[in-house]
Formats: structure tokens, sequence, C-alpha cells
DNA sequence: TATTAGCACTCAGGGAGCTAGAGTGCTAAA
DNA sequence: TTTAGCACTCTAGCTCCCTGAGTGCTAATA
């Protein structure tokens, strides 16, 4: 445990410091912590003290005759030492105002899951100043409703996958010969005893063995329908939603172009994204991952907060926050905390 | 005419100006014209044209000792000297190996249009390391081809718009009481029969006073229906496709933070994108617009380069690049040609 | 008369040198 | 154990200066 390393007093200089950093990018110096946050002690002690915390890896210094910087090692202190109770965690300045009100706006959007989602993240980075990231519900969690299929032209069939969740995606199938609406709809009942109430991914574990079989029964066209199911069982890079590249260059720590190009190549990368909020898919709570903590390349210079949402008690899907190592935790957690529980909300109702 | 004030000499050297500003951004001086494009002049003379150029209004200098830039109306001449016919324009470097592939790609997509347009704008942008932007088919060149609702849960309705050009959108419906399946079906008929054949706007523009009628003779979840084809008549910001911010970070033009954050600005806002392109939405061919021609404020610091795709000789929707003035106006126009093409086509069959 | 060589002039950009100030570590005193 | 004092370090910003690219003008040239 970090706090077997340090005594109180080392540990109220470290958090000022770091809280410092958060609130404007600056190396800290011994006499500004004695200023500002009274800590009883001179500038003389506090250099002591800070110089023993930099040999513990939690501040560094850009140059000698520069204040101090917390490192990774100091941001996780710092977050790890957050309170955690709810209401004391900085929810005060999100107010349940805000809450009815959004909560009030997904409920309206919330059968177009595309529109539900880039409201939830444009909200977020907006509010945040931060990059916001959602992840739609996953297969796992979905369950199969039905099937529709609907003769459109000549031999253009439109298949329409519903859920439980009200997630669905449409896809045309170019079929070879005519069929009737009669045969599409015989077609669509077959499916829809077959696999209704399974999750999506369940049908997907069983669908290629079965699918051999379906292709004798009937004509291809089923198993063209399958092939719809199995398409809508993938998280498609498509669904990552993502928004705030231009909020996040209201910051000083996204001056400079260098960085602005790194974090839009790390978030331009979809695939990416998605497999870093998968990693989160099942967590419980808010999850904080600080600069090299971070499993990919491209965020080891950032930090991500991440959330679940849930529908009833099992999470469903991600929303997450990408900002710099100097984020305000604090505001980032419960902001995306509060999101996700509007988000569960609109998909418990 | 621009050709009535300058002579031919005149000409050359603007145009060998702008060229080379284009090639690379730095002020072009009379010494490097001589050496790089063989006019048979000496600097002393390229000089004086230069002064005489400037005087016209063609190019300026950023300050006494330094070569000169184009100005917006030095462009205006250039673009509007570049050889026009179509394989002169540059398509030389745009294969016909890409085009096939390419086209071949639409082909598999087009069922949807989101796919689609994604694709299109990130290829786009890809290619030219210019910001990409399209807009999907208007209203107004869309015909309805029919609707369809399915029952969902108890009390929710799916009403699915489709048009003749595969266009669809979907909308959840809460119905106040239980319907069956055969009402909807009823109701569907109903809507179908009337509308069917219309272009989307046309029926937007009977809707209002039909929907006083219909709601006396049916109940109000035919006017719910109504309202669905209502939606689907606007385009909506969603409907904007954007790509490239990240592409057009490696043009030196971009390598300040103010103007980067000046371009995501100006294509955050859908809206304004929304209306710069309807602007060109029903010319013919490519258009061209360079900085302060703009009418929209944040682009007056840029160019773009627009045309419509169609399906077959109506033109229905539109395609842009926008970059900085001293774009490759050439591959550009080529480039945004080649792709509309492909667009018509994968519409066209 | 049109072109060119020559020349004086201008100005941005970059490097050198300097200073101010913030911050440190160490030592010795409280 | 804490603090005051002090010498030391290093960056950021400033000025000064110089270089080089490029100009405009004038006079010579074809």
């Amino acid at each position: 445990m970090i706090s077997d390393f340090l005594d109180k007093r080392s540990r109220l200089v470290l958090q000022a410091v770091v809280q410092s950093y958060i609130n404007s990018p600056e190396p800290v110096g011994s006499r500004y912590v004695t200023k500002k946050y009274d800590l009883g002690f001179s500038p003389a002690t506090i250099r002591n003290i800070m110089a023993d915390l930099e040999e513990f890896g939690f501040l560094s210094q850009p140059h000698t005759s520069a204040g101090r910087v917390p490192t990774d090692k100091g941001y996780r202190f710092f977050v790890d030492a957050l309170p955690v109770s709810e209401e004391a965690a900085g929810h005060e300045d999100i107010s349940n105002e805000f809450i009815n009100h959004f909560t009030g706006k997904l409920q309206v959007i919330k059968d177009d899951m595309s529109v539900l989602f880039s409201e939830v993240t444009s909200t977020l980075s907006t509010l945040s100043h931060y990059v916001s990231v959602a992840l739609p519900p996953k297969p796992e969690n979905t369950t199969f409703n039905r099937m529709e299929l609907i003769k459109y032209k000549r031999n253009i069939v439109i298949a329409i996958l519903l859920t439980d969740e009200g997630v669905f995606r449409n896809r045309m199938l170019n079929v070879p010969e005519e069929v009737t609406q009669e045969d599409l709809n015989r077609i669509a009942d077959y499916i829809n005893v077959e696999y209704a109430g399974y999750a999506l991914d369940e049908i997907r574990r069983t669908l290629v063995t079965r699918m051999k079989y379906e292709k004798v029964l009937w004509d291809k066209l089923v198993s063209k329908a399958i092939d719809i199911c199995e398409q809508a069982l993938h998280i498609a890079e498509d669904d990552v939603f993502i928004s705030g590249l231009y909020d996040v260059m209201d910051l000083p720590d996204f001056s400079d172009m260098a960085r602005i190009k790194e974090l839009s190549k790390a978030i331009k990368d979809k695939h990416m994204m998605l497999k870093l909020l998968e990693e989160f898919s099942e967590s419980e709570g808010v999850k904080v991952v600080i600069g090299e903590e971070n499993s990919i390349e491209d965020l080891k210079g950032l930090s991500v907060v991440t959330t679940t949402y849930k529908d009833g008690e099992r999470p469903i899907g991600v929303i997450a926050l990408i900002g710099p190592k100097r984020m305000n935790y604090a505001r980032a957690i419960s902001m995306v905390d509060v999101v996700a529980r509007c988000v569960s909300k609109t998909f418990g109702s």
C-alpha cells in the first residue's frame, strides 16, 4: 500500500502538488505550495518533502530550477485517494436539473442508437472538454427478438433485425430468383421460432453448424437471413462513437500540434478504441487508467476514465472520457458516472 | 475577361508563381522562377512582370524583401486557366484500376447510405489529404416507395420508410393503445396508396393540409406514420458526412494550432456545412470556391471544391473537398470528379 | 524599345549574449 | 525537527547583430 510509504505530511504535499498542477499546468514550487495550501510548513520543509517524493517516484522535475510535476505514479496516488462516496465525488456541480433534463432528452431519442450515442458523446465532451467515447450495447447482452423480411424490389429483400433492447439493424439482400412476400414471411417465421430469446452471441456460436443444415432444408435466402444475424453480431467499427476533438483543443495541454496529432491519431483508429473499451466492458463502477498504465501505445501520454451503463444489473456497454494525464479526475469521474446512470435509466425503462 | 488584361508572358509568370506556391508554401522570388520554370527571361524582367501582377491584384508580398504569394484573384485566374478536358485534368494519377476497385467497393455497401458515404468521404480525404464532405441524396430527388409498420412490443411500433433510391429511415413510435398487426397493415396500405411515386418533398408540401383530414378519418397512428415521412423529408445534420481532419494535419498550412482550430470549428458545425453544400446541389460539373469567395465566414481562409453525383441525369447529392487556398486544384478537382462518377454509377445501377 | 546587369536597400529569421527570476539543495542556526 | 539564509542552476525572454534572400531602380545593352 502506498500509504505505508508516505506519512500524512507527504501525502498532503503530494496531493497539493497534483491538485495545483491539474488546476494549471505549471511546475509547482515549494513556495507556491506554502502560499496556496496552508499546510503550516515553510518552503524549506516542503522542499525536503518534495525531494523525498521525487525519490519515491511520485514527482519529477522538468529541469533543476523548475518546480515539480506529478509522475504517473503521483497521479495514481491522487486518484486512489479521491473521496469515493457518491455525493462527495463532485456531483454537486452536475445538478439534478441537468440529470433530469438529460434523461428526458435521451428518452426521446432512445429508439435510434446512433442518435442516442451521438448525443451522449457530444454532451459529455462539451461539458468535460475531454474527448468522449461510447460503445453501444454488446451483442452478448443483446437478445434476439425477431427478424422481418420485406420484399422491396423485384429481387431485393430488406431484412430487419430486432432485439429486445430495441437495437436493430437492416440490410438489403439480393436474392437470385423472385420470391413472394409469403415465402419471406414463412422464412422469417422459421428463423424467429428458432432463435427468439437467445442472446446474439449464443446464436453466433450455434450458427456455423446450423447454417449447413438450413441450407439443405431451405433455399439460399435462409442462409442470407442468418447472414444478417451474423453481421449484427459484431460491433462494427462504425459503432464506436467519438466526440470532442474540437473541445480538447482549448486545453493548454493540446496547444501544440504534436499533441493534437497524437490524440487524433489515437482516436481515428476506431478499431483500437473498440479494443480499449472492450477491456472495461465487464467492470463495475468507474475505472481510471493513467498514462503508461494504458495498454495502447498512442494513449500512453493520456488518461482514460471509463464506466459501464447497465440494463438492470448487467453492464451492457461502455462510456469513457480521454484527456490529458493532468485531467480533472474528480470531475471526469463524476461526469462519466452521471451520464452512464442516465443511459442506464434509459435502457431500464 | 482576365486575359484581356494580361499578355501571355504575364500569364505564364502568374501560373508559375501559383504552381510553385502550391508545390511548397514559400513566397516565390524572381530568381526562383527563372531557375525552375524556363521562361527565357532574366530575374529582372520577371521582377517587372511580378510588380505588374501585384499592381493588378494577382500577387502580393508578405513583406518587402520576400517573394510573391498568390492572392485569391491569382488563384482564381490559375483555376480558370486549368485545362478542362476530361483526361488532361490530371486523371492520369487516378488509375482506372482505382476506379474499378472503388466502384466495386461501393456496389457492395450501397444498401447502407451511412456506410456508403463514410467510405466515400474517408477514401477521398485519405487520398487527397484534404477534408472531405458529402451529402446523401436530397429528398427532392427521392421518391417515396412505401412504408412498413411493424408491431414491435406491446405499444411500440416500428415504422420503416422506403424510397426508390433505397434510402430508408426507421423510427420507433409509441402508440397509446394496443393495435394489431392487421390494423398496422391497413394503415400502411392506405399511406402507400396515397403517396407512392411522389417525391418526398412533394409529399411534404401537401402534408400539412392532408394531415388534418387524415386525423379525422383515421386514428392518431396515421398521423404518427405521416410524421415519420415528415422526419425523413429533411436532411438532418447527422446526414452530413465529414472526414479528414487528421489527414489535413500533415499539411504545412495547418501546422499551427490556430488554423486547425479554425478548420475544426468550421466543420464541427454540420448545419453550416449543410448550408454550404446545398448551394451547389443543383450545379453541373466541378465548382471551385476560393477563399473570400466563400459565403461562410469560417471558410474564407480556405478553398472548397464541390461537385454533384447523379441518378441518371439528375444531380441528387453533393461531394466536396475543403483545403487550404493553395490546394492542388487540378488533383482535387479530378479526385472529386472521379469519386462522384463512381457514386453516380452506383446509384444508376 | 525591350531586356538585362548592377547595385543599394529592406526586412525576416536565427544565433549569441545577457538578465531576471523562479526554484533548488545545502548548511547552519533555532 | 524545522527553518532561515545563501549560493547555485537553469529557462524564458530580451536585445543586438548579422546573414541572405529578395526587391526596386537606374543605367547599360541588344
